[in-house]
DNA sequence: CTGAAAGCGCTAACAA
DNA sequence: TTGTTAGCGCTTTCAG
């Protein structure tokens, strides 16, 4: 009596192990081309998954093999082209080796990163990849996966009290070359319009654009460096720009946390009809699409999600691949792009070559190399120039 | 003699129950905080759970379960804001519902799609939310999650040839508005820079085009449809909109398949010095951020995109509470939101209250409310007409 | 080259 | 209120 499969319940190994009267090791073997098997029953098995329609249960294997080839993310919100592109680089690197990434959103709240990360540790991902919320000052929920050796990495917002490795960008040298690009470029009063004060990264913004100055011998001005409050988003800029007007402050530029802080600092000001960069430079941070579009073109520092992605994901495979593997900190080197929001000098631009070194002086860290990113932009940028600031 | 949980082992309900001489059973049940189970042993069970630092495997519950509480997303890309923020939307839902989102990418490819769509499958998800590649042509893959019944919903980009829930927006009916309003501004030659021909949205899409031009006497050119190739990005927007140019066709307006397009467009107009709306009006499609960036600002139609993942969340839920619930179509409807960049006329807008009747004359379905979404827009907008486009 | 059997950790029907 | 037992579908040692 040959086995009809159930058409209500998937088929299994047993299911084509009984019709093809072998045992349902023999048919996992077969299934994943064991060379053990003999060339003849591989294919009966084969072919008879392949009819029956036959899909493993990767719940299954996972349950047996104690491993879930899957890796959680948590980003603090998914919809900002940053975490999206840094995503996009893991799934890349995951995808080619068979790997699913489970995504979660913190929203930027602790209670939230808590309760997904206790989702992950039960949905027994292989590791852990998070850029931590805004509010997180206790990780006691990133310290459980490390007892039960799960490796955990850290991008962009690490952790700063666990040991773990972590991919960041050079937050430090980016604000330095910021700053000092707005120096050269004449601004003597530059405010910083600074990002959430619990985040590392926040706060090594803050000690480039200090040192900058420092290294430049302006005076450090404390009321220049303003508290964004919540939120990384235009309308955060817009109104923190608004209340430095009315607060009767007038830096001559305005180095952001983000772009979309600068973006909206931009609106605002421009709104005030103050003249970007004539009156006010901006520079932002992150080189995301939008900077392009705005008017001026903003002037920022690259962060490149896509490998910073890849990098994270590369770290998880060396951890998995080899459990004693040692803890890696990677600083990939940032990139800042001028464009027309912090120029206002048209001279120093001219001639082809761009002295990087003389950027970073004083920076220890290989420094990125100064060019232009986005080809187009330089031949607005001429014309816009000479229509606009012909300075 | 106490039982000693293995520190190499993570604790499991056996564990517990040895130690405290109950069955696991009981354990589970206590866990659950099932009523059955006395208080002194369910309080017992769950200090000793938390002194064990147990968490529950879900693999093994959704093993024994047959359910995974995991819901599959199969989007073209991230990094796009829509489909990140209808992925929000869809987190949102699952999350109050204590489900888990698997977020795949197809990365616009159709291998991809079936390969991702696979591995879904063998992660026994419960359910399938998706938007197809723009290169699908065959639905196969899909087909086989409704013979495994296995709820699939489309959202945005839906599948023609199966029959299944769906929630999209009135592609049609936001084309029809788009063309009307620019019909009203005193456009006569509207292009269209058409979206990838497969989708069923860039047809909506198109025939609205078509049909606002008949209901107003206009005739419909062929050559002014024109294909943005592989691609949604604003590069495509720019050397389509240079081909055109270069080609000798002047339109007096452009209605673009989605945001980015318009907005590459628009770059290349200006670089053109084609003036933005006067010679030239553009409308785009999605309400993207980046759209109230440009200048000048874009008008487009809304896509209400955490909605739309909302919805297609709800719809899931819906079919997974009622087996037999039916499928379900919903159509959102979309909304025109006018800045600048189509704004011939003023006069038209000054007196408050809008006909939308007026806008949508044979349009059978509900009409969305036309208003100004973003209020500091129309601020923005007197003062900017009066002072660029005094007519 | 193939099979038997013992799990992986949890659930749930049935029994007590 | 609690325990017994039989799985969920697959992997993997060990034995043939």
């Amino acid at each position: 009596m040959t086995h009809v499969p159930n058409p209500y319940k998937e088929t299994t190994i047993i299911d084509i192990a009984k019709e093809l009267n072998v045992s349902k090791s023999t048919v996992s073997r077969a299934l994943k081309n064991h060379r053990s098997i003999g060339e003849a029953t591989k294919k009966a098995v084969q072919d008879l998954a392949k009819k029956y329609n036959y899909h493993p249960n990767d719940i299954a294997s996972s349950l047996s093999k104690r491993s879930t080839k899957t890796i959680g993310v948590i980003v603090p919100l998914l919809s900002h082209y940053y975490f999206s592109t840094v995503i996009s680089g893991i799934e890349e690197l995951a995808y080619k080796s068979g790997y699913k990434v489970i995504i979660c959103q913190s929203a930027e709240s602790y209670e939230r990163e808590v309760i997904v990360s206790q989702t992950l540790l039960s949905s027994k991902v292989d590791g852990l990849l998070v850029s931590i919320s805004r509010e997180t000052k206790n990780y006691d929920h990133f310290k459980v996966f490390q007892e039960k050796n799960i490796p955990i990495i850290f991008f962009d917002r690490i952790c700063p009290e666990i040991e773990a490795s972590s991919v960041i960008i050079n937050d430090y040298q980016g604000a330095f070359m910021a700053v000092e690009h707005l120096i050269k470029q004449g601004c003597r009063r530059i405010a910083h319009f600074a990002g959430p004060p619990l985040l590392l990264i926040s706060q090594n913004r803050i000690n480039g654009y200090k040192d900058a100055l420092l290294a430049h011998n302006i005076p450090f001005d404390e009321e220049l460096v303003i508290d964004c409050g919540p939120g990384l988003e235009q309308e955060n800029g817009s109104q923190t720009a608004q209340q430095m007007l009315d607060a009767g402050l007038r830096p001559d530029a305005i180095f952001a946390f983000c772009d979309p802080i600068a973006i909206g600092a931009m609106v605002t000001l421009k709104k005030n009809k103050i003249k970007i960069p004539a009156e006010m430079a901006v520079v932002g941070f992150c080189n995301e699409p939008m900077d392009t579009v705005v008017e001026p073109p903003l002037s920022s520092l690259v962060q490149p999600a896509f490998q910073i992605g890849e990098t994270a994901a590369a770290i998880f495979f060396q951890h998995i691949q080899d459990k004693t593997s040692p803890i890696e900190k990677r600083i990939l080197s940032t990139e800042l792009i001028v464009r027309e929001s912090s120029l206002k000098k048209f001279k120093n631009f001219c001639n082809g070559n761009f002295e990087s070194k003389k950027f970073c002086s004083n920076i220890t860290q290989p420094v990125a190399h100064f060019k232009f990113f986005y080809q187009p932009c330089f031949l607005r940028l001429l014309f816009t120039i000479m229509v606009i600031s012909p300075a």
